[in-house]
RNA sequence: GCGCCCGUAGCUCAGCUGGAUAGAGCGUCUGACUACGAAUCAGAAGGCCGUAGGUUCGAAUCCUGCCGGGCGUACCA
């Protein structure tokens, strides 16, 4: 369709431009409201009339007839208060769409992309909010490398930070765990340190004198000093294993995991420092409250200086931040070296490391940065940007982008759910925020344990002859399916006010809604074959070996096969949108539209029960067709396709 | 205080750079299974798009004020 579209545009702005001021932003092409008002429409003529001081509908009438000769065009005319819209030759764009479904629409555009996303921190299990960051992330660079883009994902990991200093605080000084006490801990590590955690959280409110035995664990760990920094490292570790297990059952993965660890080990920030101090991007303050420090002065705001080094030397995060997003690109002229941390089906998933430990690929340098960052903290990441842009990296500052989004919040009921108590006054609130301190959350696995065990409850009552372990897989595939949908349908400016039922839902809405409509598809190619021995062929071999008229069709089917092809012939466009305003509720709503009509069309024209081969052929051309498009959108959402459900 | 975001059907939400009669799902009510799988489909009811102005041929969409709600604004991350 966009390409289809971009040759429309160029045989009109041809044939007007003699005539007519038409600048080319004004030329879009749009879709009409209603089949019979025509499939597309030209809005310009509204805009032109504007400019030329005439009526719209006059000035449409007098355009048409320059507009006779244009491809694939069956008929145009004047409508509403002056849009031209056009009604396609059916027969010919569904030929030209098969043939264009392997051609590649889309050019690169990056020497390559770096998407940042997950980035938990490694002292406790992960929740709804981080399963909502992982999958925006996973589902921007499916389809940027769909795009053709060479992109690479990176999990930052956190693992010197104040949250790990918790969580070793809690090891030793009040479990007072030993390294090896803490190996032989079984089962879920990531919850144990979540309930851990919310322990330490109460004792630590309790007891502020256990601020200087955690200053002294955390300077321990920077500095490498044992015990401390060991067991930190084992737990920081663990956990991490544990995160990258629960993303895995969701089909995310990661190329590389940097860590805090080694960006303090390699001595970025000292770099970074010092190219802040030599531009003046930063200066020392010498009176009032910041005295000692070292401020940047902020743009937009009024007299605000944010704290980049503190007065004891140290620095905060959002210096570290600047520095790690100035090696992303390849700006620091220090690099990280990198040793395998695990596999993931044959693909090794690097992490970084101080010293050089073996031979390695090489990450970062990217030309286009994002970073999956929910929007509590766009002040953080603004002041990122604007250190970047302070340096004179303008280009850089630019391409830093921050895909923004809004958290995963708790209902009231949800909580009482899981069984948390909440004060009175909470009760009274629309939602709550996750809180790992209090504990308050979903937990990552525990959803996706629910979801699997209802999905396999259904699949059981439906496919009693499968063996159990493919049953398991397809309840696998269901869950994710559902949560990956759940997690793609709501815009990323809107709360997600989590709700169990609305969660675990299967019906309507939903992931598995999406897959059970391909599962139809499916058996109905099955059944050809069984019943038939019908051979699935590519379709534009099928459509070029057979010359089939839509004229067999009823007017009425003509007309649903339009309406169903003509709509899943727009993925492209629904992609490009999408990936455009990082917004993939368009494509995720795309997807679910599709199969809307899709159950419509199938549950009106029969397919293995129709007698006549030409109208059979046609139906099974549309529905592989429609096959075809939702298999590519469903794997860019990430929600697997299984083969029965 | 300042900055960002949100307010659309009973509930949960879509509505792209302004376009033609505001859409889904859930819930409610009516119907459709000895099958191409009812995890589905057909249909009904349900909306002053928070509010008041402005820009425009045209506003849920852009601008301003107001009302209601959230988040941020740390020598935390």
């Amino acid at each position: 369709m966009i390409r289809y579209k971009a040759k429309l545009k160029e045989k009109i702005r041809r044939s007007l431009m003699d005539r007519y001021p038409l600048k080319e932003s004004q030329l879009e092409i749009s879709y009409t409201p209603q089949a019979k008002m025509g499939d597309l429409a030209l809005p310009f003529p509204l805009q032109l009339a504007k400019e030329m001081k005439r009526q719209p509908r006059e000035l449409a009438a007098e355009i048409v007839p320059l507009l006779s000769d244009l491809p694939g065009v069956a008929k145009i005319e004047v409508a509403g208060p002056g849009f031209i819209n056009l009604f396609l030759n059916r027969q010919d764009f569904f030929l030209l769409q098969v043939a264009s479904l392997e051609k590649r629409t889309f050019q690169p555009e990056e020497k390559k992309i770096i998407i940042e996303h997950t980035n938990i921190n490694p002292n406790k299990a992960a929740h709804v909010g981080h399963l909502r960051n992982a999958v925006l992330g996973d589902t921007l660079g499916r389809c940027l490398l769909y795009k053709g883009e060479n992109v690479e994902i990176q999990n930052y990991i956190d693992d010197t930070g104040i949250q790990v200093v918790d969580v070793t605080f809690g090891f030793m000084d009040m479990e007072k765990k030993t390294l090896e006490d803490i190996q032989k801990i079984e089962g879920k590590f990531d919850y144990y340190c979540w309930d851990l955690y919310t322990r330490i959280s109460s004792y630590l409110e309790d007891h502020p004198e256990a601020q200087s035995r955690k200053s002294e664990i955390l300077r321990k760990i920077e500095k490498g000093e044992q015990p401390e920094a060991e067991i930190a490292e084992l737990i920081s570790r663990r956990i991490l294993r544990a995160h990258l297990e629960t993303m895995k059952r969701i089909d995310i993965s990661y190329d590389v995991l940097p860590c805090e660890s080694s960006i303090l080990g390699r001595k970025f920030w000292d770099k970074a420092y010092s190219l802040l101090k030599e531009k003046g991007a930063i200066y020392l303050v010498d009176e009032g409250l910041n005295k000692g420090c070292w401020v940047m002065k902020l743009e937009d705001y009024e007299e605000r200086e944010k704290i980049i080094v503190r007065s004891d030397g140290t620095v905060t995060y959002v210096g570290k931040d600047i520095a790690y997003q100035l090696w992303k690109f390849g700006l620091l002229e220090i690099d990280f070296f990198y040793e395998p941390f695990t596999e993931d089906n044959g693909k090794t998933i690097w992490i970084s490391t101080a010293v050089p430990k073996e031979p390695a690929p090489t990450f970062g340098d990217g030309t286009l940065v994002y970073n999956v960052i929910d929007t509590r903290q766009s002040y953080l990441q603004k002041i990122v940007v604007q250190g970047l842009k302070s340096l004179g990296f303008l280009d850089q500052a630019k391409k830093s982008i921050h895909y923004s989004y809004e958290m995963v919040a708790l209902s009231p009921k949800s909580l009482d759910e899981l069984g948390q108590k909440i004060s009175a006054e909470d009760r009274e609130r629309d939602f709550l925020e996750v809180s790992g301190r209090k504990g308050l959350g979903v937990k990552a696995d525990d959803l996706l344990d629910r979801l699997e065990q209802k999905a396999f409850l259904e699949v059981e009552k439906r496919n009693q002859d499968l063996p159990s372990d493919q049953r398991r897989l397809i309840a696998r595939q269901i869950a994710t399916g559902a949560l990956r949908y759940f997690m793609l349908k709501f815009a990323r400016n809107s709360i997600i006010v989590f709700d169990f039922e609305e969660a675990l839902s299967f019906e309507g809405e939903t992931g598995p809604y999406l897959q059970y409509s391909l599962v139809r598809i499916n058996s109905i190619f099955r059944k050809l074959k069984e019943r038939e021995g019908y051979e699935e062929k590519d379709l534009s071999t099928l459509t070029s070996e057979q010359n089939i008229s839509l004229d067999a069709l009823s007017e009425q089917e003509q007309e649903d096969f339009w309406g169903l092809v003509f709509y899943a012939s727009q993925f492209e466009e629904e992609i490009q949108l999408s990936v455009r305003s990082l917004e993939f509720s368009h494509l995720a709503k795309f997807a679910f539209n599709l199969c809307q009509k899709f159950n419509a069309y199938y549950h009106k024209y029969s397919i293995l029960a129709e007698k006549d081969k030409t109208i059979k052929s046609l139906r099974i051309w549309t529905i592989q067709y429609v096959r075809e498009v939702l298999t590519k959108v469903l794997s860019l959402m990430g929600i697997p396709q299984p083969a029965r459900m």
